[in-house]
DNA sequence: CATGTTTTGGACCAATTAGTCCATAATAAT
DNA sequence: ATTATTATGGACTAATTGGTCCAAAACATG
């Protein structure tokens, strides 16, 4: 009893984590996580236990994917600098280009539910602490390189810069305005002059 | 056919609100609404019409609310930089202290609903232009008493300051940590120097 | 006290929710 | 071809959802 013969975890979870990103923990439904997953309903709680376990597991699995993205940006060797910049410059087109409202993933289940499941509460922390991370490496990468004030805490930058893009994306889904948002994000990368 | 006879509706709203704003909208059923309205259900359908238009009034009236509070900031007569500073202070205090954590009203609603209510976002945007308005004020006042740096645009620095401060929102959700959080509030205010 | 107006509890509704279960169907192994 | 395994559709719960409706209760006014 379980999964289809030959099926893929990782894109059925990935499909998952679609749906909620776009309609929200509590507003997706069964119907909606087994349609969008391509299975039954008895593959669906024989393979996953329930939606509440899927909710996590498509909170871990989109850890992996920005994990991924990331070592993927930070290994290129243009300028930290400039990687952070153009970082801020796709969450501002992501959020102005048609259908790209959804925001990050991370920070609509934060916000959503973080306040009342721990359990999720953690793994989001944990998402964030990614993000922070990378972005610490990329700081001190470029306080070296001199593109960014080296008498700043790289820590403290790195969280500002978190919780920046953060912004941006919250403030987009209600007036996702290019200008805005260009504001938004030009203003925030002079800190790092 | 409607409310009690003497019935106090902005207590009421400011009730609902407080549930929307703990619990979000979806997850705010019928029951939780009456029971912290205080009103029957007949009462609640007559008076108020839907779960919706209870959502939208709430909005409505945490628009007010912070309009108010907003106007009695602006009006102290400390310096602009100082009042802004005390925002983002009691931003952090208010996300670090115990049962804090549901942060703005607004904040969770743009994140939660925006989306795919157009109505409920229409309201939202407001929200959050009443709240870039109002620091536009303070930047303009702070850089003609010189708190605040003359030559960048105020309009640029209003809307990322109300991005900063939403920013704070969300990573304080999923980590609630002073020592975080005052590095981010810190950060973001040295874009006034 | 009687009349007219408000307000309410709660019965009721149809739809939907997450979740269980099993007989059948499809597949694989022998 | 037979058997053993695996997967599925869909019937089935029990609870809850938002919402309607009305007879009775509470109230105010005369």
């Amino acid at each position: 009893m379980a999964r289809p013969r030959e099926f893929d975890t990782t894109e059925a979870l990935n499909q998952a984590m679609q749906v909620f990103w776009s309609k929200g923990y509590e507003a997706t439904s069964l119907s909606d996580l087994i349609g969008a997953m391509k299975l039954s309903k008895s593959s669906f709680y024989d393979t996953f236990g329930s939606k509440h376990d899927v909710f996590l597991a498509a909170i871990e699995h989109y850890k992996k994917t920005i994990t991924a993205q990331v070592s993927a940006v930070s290994g290129l060797d243009a300028p930290a600098r400039k990687l952070i910049e153009s970082l801020f410059e796709r969450a501002v087109s992501r959020m102005t280009e048609e259908g790209g409202q959804r925001g990050c993933f991370l920070n609509n289940c934060a916000v959503e539910v973080a306040l009342h499941d721990p359990a999720a509460a953690k793994l989001i922390g944990g998402g964030f602490a990614i993000m922070e991370d990378t972005l610490f490496a990329l700081v001190e990468r470029g306080q070296r390189e001199g593109g960014i004030a080296p008498d700043k805490d790289p820590r403290a930058l790195a969280r500002y810069l978190t919780s920046s893009l953060n912004g941006l994306m919250v403030v987009g889904k209600a007036n996702p305005d290019p200008e805005s948002l260009s504001d938004v994000a030009r203003t925030a990368l002079t800190v790092l002059d």
